[in-house]
RNA sequence: GGAGGCGUCGCCUAGUGGCCUAUGGCGCCGCACUGCUAAUGCGGUUGGGGUUGAUACCCCUCGAGGGUUCAAAUCCCUCCGCCUCCGCCA
């Protein structure tokens, strides 16, 4: 099932990315353990099931007396054979518990530590000076009638929210424009399923250390997506692309689901950290090779989108222990937020190289071989708080919201205008 | 939700317990023939995983998983998917 050449070949190398990462080391040596237990048992499976091939070819050629003699060996062996499959059943299973424990090899460059301790690569645009008492995106949303939390809490809870009027156009004027972008990018437009198998939850990684934020619909053995990057890594589920038609590059839009549990108490004011979001997600699917240079294409179309609102942003280098368990690497785009005097995570593009793609069996054939493709994604625009990016960060002293140029083709409007 | 039908190697298809190491056609690849193309002939062609310096070799694979049997594409069970009809529904 899955490849461990590199594990064999390299060790190190895997020590050295679980300690960066904040994981155990330890796990390369069990890995490395189980593999050779995985290989004797295939091993004396085949050896058995060969013998057991020829004996079936024997039989009906021979004659009575060699017959009971030959069915008495083969009687024995089918017992055999079939306790020997079990054996080797197991010994895969344990060594692809292990496999699947393992996080992925974290790429050189990144820098080493926990959430604190990225690096800022890129600074664009400068705050704005505001000559007035800045509101904040509640404040500014209940004024033009474009978010209501209120109500949000009413009907579905803490974390939920209506987007209202202009708010929900500009939520549509929003995901049109990063459509468009995408398309003209060479992107095909998707609109995914929102309820997965387990199978393509595991697949992409996110029953590991993320589990507890996904939403588990049990009666039905389905997921609730918190990303159509799940929905779009499981496209190409068990297929064999040709080398030719990469890269693929698919934008999802799908709302999203999101328990948050573990963050109690954070960013609980407003449509920061919510439970359901729509998002227009970038996936692309290219040889390992191309990975690195993909990763840095996804950067460069996020940042369009973002120079395309006229926010002010900043890109940073994810530290290694803040990396997620199928990155190797993380670039996030955070945008400025004037009433907090800080800069929040609006995009985030990871690479995650052949860690999807070996869960979820999706291979490319070049030349003579098969092996798995590399997998990246990253955020065109995620809604909400790319709306209170551009509440916040376009609004005038009488309330009003200037609308980015780019945008206006799509809203109909230069300016949202307060309706209180 | 009810009733019936179907799922074989890229596509179509043969196949009712061992000679299936899966038939034939289309397509594709190679060679031959032909001024080029087309046509024709001959040969090759399921895919995946593993072992190996190489030539080679082994295992798995007939929607998936179990079962019966010395032996399963073939018989039995469960599940999944597709199609047709009925019911319900945006």
């Amino acid at each position: 099932m899955i490849d461990l050449k590199l594990l064999r070949e390299n060790p190190d190398a895997v020590r050295t990315s679980q300690r960066v990462r904040g994981e155990d080391p330890g796990i390369v040596d069990a890995l490395l353990d189980a593999d050779s237990r995985r290989r004797a048992a295939t091993l004396a499976f085949e050896t058995l099931r060969a013998e057991q091939k020829q004996l079936g070819k024997l039989i009906p050629k021979a004659d009575q007396a060699e017959r009971a003699s030959l069915l008495e060996r083969a009687g024995a062996l089918s017992a055999e054979v079939k306790a020997a499959e079990v054996a080797q059943g197991e010994a895969e299973a344990q060594a692809s518990e292990l496999l699947l424990a393992l996080s992925n090899i974290v790429e050189d460059g990144v820098p080493e530590g926990g959430e604190e301790d990225f690096v800022v690569l890129e600074e664009h645009g400068t705050p704005r000076e505001l000559d007035f008492p800045a509101r904040d995106h509640v404040e500014l949303g209940a004024l033009l009638g474009a978010i209501d939390t209120e109500r949000g809490a009413k009907v579905s809870g803490a974390r939920f929210y209506y987007l209202t009027g202009v708010g929900a156009l500009l939520e549509l004027a929003l995901v049109n424009l990063a459509m468009a972008q995408a398309v003209a990018a060479g992107f095909t437009p998707m609109i995914t399923p929102t309820l997965v198998k387990p199978e393509a939850m595991e697949g992409t990684g996110f029953l590991g250390q993320a589990a507890e934020n996904v939403y588990r619909l049990p009666e039905d053995d389905l997921y609730l997506v918190g990303t159509s990057e799940v929905p779009l890594a499981a496209y190409h589920m068990d297929e064999i692309l040709d080398a030719g038609s990469l890269p693929r590059r698919y934008a999802g839009f799908s709302s999203c689901f999101r328990r948050e549990a573990g963050s109690y108490g954070k960013d609980t004011r407003g449509i920061i950290r919510v439970h359901q979001f729509d998002k227009v997600e970038m996936f692309s699917f290219c040889a390992p090779e191309e990975a690195e240079a993909e990763h840095r294409r996804l950067l460069a179309w996020e940042k369009a989108f973002l120079d395309a609102i006229e926010v002010p942003y900043r890109v940073i280098d994810v530290a290694s222990g803040d990396l997620g368990s199928s990155a190797v690497r993380k670039f996030d785009c955070e945008a400025w937020i004037p009433t907090q005097g800080k800069y929040r995570e609006v995009t985030s593009t990871s690479n995650c190289t052949s860690f999807q793609s070996r869960r979820l069996r999706v291979r490319m054939r070049d030349g003579d071989g098969v092996r798995p493709v590399a997998t990246l994604n990253g955020t065109l625009v995620a809604l909400p708080r790319t709306i209170v990016a551009i509440l916040e960060n376009h609004q005038q002293a009488d309330g009003s919201v200037t609308v980015p140029a780019a945008l206006r083709p799509y809203l109909g409007r230069d300016t949202l205008e307060p309706v209180v």
